[in-house]
Order: structure tokens, then C-alpha cells, then sequence
DNA sequence: TGGGTAATGTGAAATGAGTAACAATAATAT
DNA sequence: ATATTATTGTTACTCATTTCACATTACCCA
């Protein structure tokens, strides 16, 4: 079965876009709404729906409420996941309002923080000093961080959290992190992303400069 | 020539790691050790040197210097980059305090939001209203900008900074947004990020679970 | 000086992802 | 009842990316 990262990804916006489409009236949907709502093909819509099992009608299109539920099984949507973040600085404190993964069944139960300075058990989302991640972690088996720290700490706060019994991590430090072979590693560079598009917009830039010029 | 953003998105890393190596005080630096810096493999990085015309000395590797400059040129690193930033809730800041954009010479120069209450027009980077996007941006030559709004006012946002001859977006707001052909979008969403990671965890345990049950 | 070695640089092969094409089929119209 | 049409599901193809393999070359040492 094809589950590389990138199809997992359309899934979970196939998930959004069909949400939405509910939420509008719709209660049937074919192929090329959701291509278009997500901006891909209508093959590549059933082609990922033919790998992971959807199926729909000839000429009705796929049910909404169907494609859904069996999405919502698919991806794990089904009992609520609790998360921790750590570190936080703006990039945490992002992670710990972000309205969106309530609607999706991701819960941030703590954050951590070296800075003790900042430890409040009182708020919502309770932000305690890191020495208790792993006893934390352990004890609510929680099984996903994110990673919201400096560079020169990310590598440590990882062994932190390998060794609580954590699964999988979002890493958001601009740096290679070492992980066990099974272990799920997702890394963002905001940094490289951001640069990306600064190239390519210098890349466009000098095109139209050449054209100018050989014309 | 290739320059697909995968690639793109790989000279900058290696950017950012020879930085460090030089940092650390080395000269030189082979495929390999570039190759375990990133995460990638030795005949990627020859291949993608190979590619920009990055070339080494047989035996003895590339000096670091040199690739660093090379780099720089490629990647349009010699003059500073002004950007805006629209939005100034947590992810907003979390750009605007990234410290390492100075690093590679990207400065923002101003963040933009509806609020009008949080204008401040003193601060290092000022936070201005959202109705004085087009002039600045336009007066000041502004290329890049960021979207971190909420959704529902994402393509609004992207429409005033088209208008006001912005060529190249990052958009944090998880919505796909519509824009002119030659334009340059980059789509980050947080939430499908996180989720990624807790699907591969749950796949992950439910395989280690039937392992077992096969036994 | 010459042989051995450790690297690069690159064409070819393998893999992977996305697109296109079309046969199968269910709904609708005549 | 039959033809027509719209849409799926899947196979085959194309294109891009990564890996492999090895010829090439510079350095080192005897």
C-alpha cells in the first residue's frame, strides 16, 4: 500500500475540503470538486481513493458522509489524540491556540519549557518546567510531540522524549535531527520555506529581466 | 536546468550546514559529511552539485568558502530581502521574531493586521493597518510576503498584496488560495503537518499490534 | 617516478509520482 | 427496451527524482 507522506498529506486535505463541502449542503461530490478544492487532479483523486479503498458510484460520484467516515477511520480520527509541545516561544504558543486541530481530534494537553519562569499549571494548556516530560509523557501515554525549541536543544529535548515512550515528533529547529530507525520524524524549516520563495520570486525576477533584454 | 523546490529547498540546507561547519572551524567538507549533515545521501549532493555547477577537488572535496559563496550567488543571498508579514497572531510573531532570517538576509520590515488596535508604529518592526499594505509594499518595493491570518480572510489578504506588486507568498492559512500563474505560492499547514506524524504513529502501532497477534 | 587510494563527476538504471486514456458501468433519456 | 451519457476505477505511460556504478583524477607514499 502506497502511504507515502505526501498521499497522506491529500488525505487529510481530501478530509478538510469534504468538511467544508458538507457544511455548504453538498451531500454527494465527484471527482473533480475535490480536485479542484484541493488543487490536484481529478486522476490523482481516484487513484488515491482506488489505493486506499473508496470507492463511489459510476456516474453518482462518492457519497460526502461515506468518504468521510471511511477517512475519519483511515486516518485515526476517531478517538481524540493528545499531543505536548515543546518550548514556548511564538512558534509553541502557535501550536497551543491553533484552532484547527481541535476540529480534527488533536488535543495539546501540556507544554514544556526550560525556562521555569514560565511554568503555569493553572492555565488551560498547562505549560510545566521540562524535568516532568517524561514522567508526564509516561504516564498519559502520550505517543506525539512537537518541537518548538532552539537548535542547540532540540537534539536533547528529542532524547527526552524517545525516552518518555513518544512515537513521532513534529521538529520545527532548523537542524538534523538523530532518531531510531521507526521513530517518525516530520521536521518544517519556516526558515527554508520562507527562503524558497524568495528565490523563486529572484528566479522569475531575472526571467523577465533576460526576455527584456534579448528582445 | 533543474529547479524543482525540492532542490532548491536542499541548497539551502546544505547552505545552512556548511555555515555550521565553518562555524565549527572546518576547511573542507566531502559529499558524505555534507550528505549526513542534511539527511541525504552522498550521491545526492554530488548530483546536485553537479547539477548548479558546485565543483570540487578529486580527493579532496570542496572548500568550504567557496561553496559557501558559490551558494550565496546561487541562491540570491547577496542582497538583503524585505519582506512583510500579514497577521500578527502567534504564527505572525513567531515569524517576525525568527532569529534566523537575519542570518540569511531576509528582514521583516513590517507586519500588517485588521486589528487596528495592536497598530504600533514604534516598534522594531512596526505592526500597521492592514488598509496601508498597498502603499507601503508598493513604495518600498516589497516582493515576499507572509499570510497568517485566518482562513476565511486569506485570499482577500492575497489579493491586496498581488495588487500591490507583491510576486511570491508564504501562506500559513490552510485554505487553498487562488492566484496568477506566474505567481509563487508556498503553502505551509501546521495542522496537516501534526496530523502526518499521528498517522504514522497510529500506523506504526497498529503494525507492531498485528506483528504480534500473527505470532 | 609510479602504483595505490580516496575522492569527485556523471551517464545509466531504478524507483516513484503524477497524468492520461479508456473500459466498465450505472443512471438517464428516448 | 435501447441508446446515450457521465463518471468511476484501473492500467499503461510519461516525467521527475534518486540511487547506482564506475571512469576519472588528484594526492600520497614508497
Amino acid at each position: 500500500m502506497k502511504t507515502s507522506k505526501q498521499s497522506i498529506a491529500r488525505l487529510h486535505s481530501y478530509r478538510e475540503a469534504l468538511y467544508r463541502l458538507k457544511y455548504l449542503g453538498f451531500v454527494k461530490v465527484f471527482s473533480d470538486n475535490l480536485a479542484d478544492a484541493i488543487g490536484a487532479t481529478a486522476s490523482q483523486v481516484r487513484k488515491d481513493f482506488s489505493i486506499f479503498g473508496l470507492i463511489g458510484n459510476k456516474k453518482g460520484g462518492y457519497v460526502i458522509d461515506e468518504l468521510i467516515n471511511k477517512l475519519d477511520e483511515l486516518l485515526g480520527k476517531n478517538q481524540p489524540q493528545h499531543i505536548i509541545v515543546v518550548g514556548s516561544g511564538n512558534i509553541g504558543k502557535a501550536l497551543m491556540s491553533y484552532k484547527g486541530f481541535g476540529k480534527v481530534g488533536i488535543h495539546v494537553v501540556a507544554a514544556f519549557d526550560t525556562d521555569e519562569a514560565k511554568t503555569n499549571r493553572a492555565a488551560e494548556i498547562p505549560i510545566l518546567p521540562l524535568g516532568e516530560l517524561k514522567e508526564f509523557a509516561k504516564q498519559r501515554h502520550i505517543k506525539v510531540g512537537v518541537i518548538a525549541v532552539p537548535d542547540t536543544a532540540a537534539q536533547q529535548v528529542l532524547e527526552m522524549m524517545i525516552s518518555a515512550g513518544i512515537k513521532g515528533v513534529l521538529n520545527f529547529a532548523p537542524i538534523r535531527l538523530n532518531c531510531p530507525e521507526h521513530f517518525v520524524l516530520n521536521n518544517v524549516n519556516l526558515g527554508i520555506e520562507l527562503e524558497t520563495v524568495v528565490y523563486f520570486v529572484n528566479a522569475l525576477n531575472r526571467q523577465a529581466h533576460d526576455e527584456k533584454s534579448k528582445s
